[in-house]
DNA sequence: CAGAGATGCGACACTGCTGTTTCAGATAAA
DNA sequence: TTTATCTGAAACAGCAGTGTCGCATCTCTG
């Protein structure tokens, strides 16, 4: 409904559906249950209004979840996968997706199921990183027996589990690029001793 | 109201309120908005049972999560992390953790606020751990400059990835114990090729 | 400025879930 | 066998949320 180019939207009606995406990503990421009622406030829209625009709750999901995994895939893009160094490009890609995942926590997160349009976009996402890494392995920086599925559901893992951030951690730990930095290490060695180079 | 020994329960009582809580981890896994409706019917009761031995859907959760987290201690407890070398004893609690996150995956997962109870067990649990990883650590298997809180939520994340279970996985990674020698692997090595040794 | 379009407001019907009550009949326990 | 307890069945009130109207009013756009 919001992106049925029947016609043209009025100005005002676009920044509408802008508000309500964004309020909803706001108010579901902090009560996943929320009311359209909740997003609507938040919105500083009419409860109308937003069933104008969305037809069913299932519909704003749909769109916001879509939008959440462009940003993603823009995020991985970002990084120049195909031109740059694999492992500069690994680490910019974590980076920036840090910073979308946390943007985007209800989205992106687990609590929600996602359209088919935002399926094939995580698909893709998940096929890019896979190449990536097949880049990475081929280098030598990743060993060469890896299943790489497992090593992405790993780095998947790990990421996921940086933007947990416990709340006692030191500022630094905010950093995109130090938790990236953080995310690569322990994906390609682990947390064991280094050995003696 | 289930664990009120106000006076001890007659026996199907105790049959009925057992047969709820599998039924609702059965249930509430695969659809978390599950109704008590649904959960009675999966426990061979009726709604009204369902209600006079848990006042609240929240009771019953709480129940549920409480029961789930003892569980887990448990599972760490029978890999002796007091008495046996503590890699072995990673690797063994590992394992068990698998088979009762594997068991209880709604009442462990994310999808829920655990109860007070839960959550004092969780935080009992995360000690144990990073104790465990603590005496690893001292015997060398694990960076002496390692942050253990770090350690510890990685360790998480690869226990929940394991789980994630991709359908087209071969059945042998179905099998706790190889899961395990993988996370225990992943974990202190990383996926990075190996220093010739 | 004129008019198409968008919004707010209030109302409505509808659905699904919750929690409680009553009571008759089944079931365990002594 | 007797008694206390438990259950199923069938209601009931209540509540929150959803989705849809119509209509007056505002505001973009050409």
């Amino acid at each position: 409904m919001s992106n049925t180019p029947g016609r043209p939207l009025r100005a005002d009606a676009e920044r509408s559906i802008r508000a309500i995406l964004a309020a909803a990503e706001r108010v579901l990421a902090e009560t996943p249950g929320a009311s359209m009622e909740q997003i609507a406030e938040a919105a500083g829209v009419t409860r109308t209004t937003v069933h104008r625009r969305f037809a069913n709750r299932q519909a704003l999901v749909d769109a916001l979840t879509a939008e959440a995994a462009a940003k993603l895939a823009e995020a991985i893009e970002d990084g120049r996968p195909e031109t740059a160094p694999p492992l500069v490009a690994l680490h910019r890609a974590t980076a920036n997706v840090l910073r979308v995942k946390a943007a985007w926590g209800f989205a992106l997160g687990p609590a929600v199921t996602h359209s088919e349009q935002a399926v094939r976009t995580h698909d893709e996402i998940a096929r890019r990183c896979r190449e990536l890494l097949g880049r990475i392995r081929e280098q030598g920086a990743i060993a060469a027996d890896a299943d790489l599925e497992w090593v992405r559901r790993v780095f998947y893992a790990l990421i996921g589990e940086a933007l947990h951030g416990d709340p006692g951690a030191a500022p630094a730990d905010a950093d995109p690029d130090a938790l990236a930095a953080r995310i690569v290490d322990t994906l390609l060695h682990g947390v064991g001793p280094r050995p003696a180079r």
